[in-house]
DNA sequence: AAACAATCCAACCGCGTTGCG
DNA sequence: ACGCAACGCGGTTGGATTGTT
């Protein structure tokens, strides 16, 4: 059984025992002292994949009523949305999707919606999971602020390059994916047919995604507004990420600089032999990588 | 083996936005 | 144009799990 359902406890009163104000303006009749909350049983998820399969969503309210669920709407909404609907994907997010992440919130920041948007079956909340959980882990262990010019540069000048290697060595190995790059763009074909992994065209001007699934009604999205862009925008320049890592051009950073929460500039090289800078997010590989590159 | 700490992530909350009568 | 109900987003919480001492 899913490990989900081992961590069922009846909550009470534990959390704040109150309802969202607007939601219990909206929702006069339910009899608050009933509803439910916390984790989700089986049966709670059965009877709410049933309702929805005969009803359909949306009006959650009235369809948590309905469905006789001892639930909000809200909670019966989020529990479709991230947890039961068919198409939701969790755990185990690839490669590109971390690429993908890391360019798209450079871009966007946190705009979990919209990011995983162009993730086909991750949820906002996942990715926000993704990024507190790894992201911000990795920049704590560098000892600086997540937000930081500091840290960004780390990401797209050495995090980035590297998961752009990892895809190439994958694709590589196994010819799943192709990765194309010209002094503009990246561009990641995924000839998996198996796997729901977006294709992506990484353009300084825009960026695209498409999705390939082993069906045929694949859907296609494009990210073309770029009037809320309020953050760095990187530009891919000069040729390939493995030649910035290994003799950058065009900035300032050298091979393996970083700086410490005091801003003071100190050597990657140094970080990545302290075990407490290990991370999964830089396996086994990606240290003998850069220790390799930093000799 | 036990106690404690760190991490993960599902579920929650508040609030801004949207849609409809 | 307005008010209300519902929706959706981003931030936060806290219990379970995993790691460490």
């Amino acid at each position: 059984m899913d490990h989900h359902y081992h961590q069922h406890v009846d909550f009470g009163l534990s959390r704040e025992d109150s309802i969202d104000s607007n939601d219990r303006k909206g929702d006069e009749n339910n009899n608050n002292l009933d509803l439910k909350r916390g984790s989700w049983t089986v049966e709670e998820d059965f009877t709410l994949m049933n309702h929805i399969a005969l009803h359909g969503e949306g009006r959650w309210n009235s369809l948590a009523r309905s469905a006789g669920l001892k639930r909000t709407g809200k909670s019966c909404r989020l529990r479709w949305l991230n947890y039961l609907r068919p198409d939701v994907r969790r755990g185990n997010i690839t490669l590109e999707e971390q690429l993908l992440i890391l360019q798209l919130h450079s871009r966007w920041g946190n705009r979990w919606s919209k990011i995983a948007q162009h993730l086909p079956g991750r949820t906002d909340n996942e990715i926000k999971n993704y990024w507190r959980t790894r992201v911000q882990k990795q920049a704590k262990q560098l000892k600086c602020d997540v937000n930081s010019k500091e840290f960004k540069d780390t990401l797209h000048y050495l995090w980035i390059p590297r998961l752009v290697e990892r895809i190439q060595a994958s694709s590589n190995s196994n010819n799943q994916v192709n990765i194309q790059k010209t002094n503009e763009n990246i561009i990641i074909n995924n000839n998996n047919n198996n796997n729901i992994v977006p294709n992506m065209n990484f353009t300084q001007e825009n960026y695209s995604s498409t999705t390939t699934t082993s069906s045929e009604n694949s859907t296609g999205t494009q990210i073309s507004d770029m009037s809320d862009n309020c953050y760095t925008n990187y530009p891919l320049n000069q040729g390939d990420y493995g030649e910035i890592l290994i003799s950058p051009t065009g900035g300032y950073f050298q091979q393996g600089d970083i700086f410490d929460d005091n801003n003071h500039h100190q050597n990657m090289s140094q970080l990545f032999l302290d075990d407490n800078v290990c991370d999964n997010l830089w396996n086994i590989d990606d240290m003998l990588f850069l220790q390799q590159q930093l000799n």
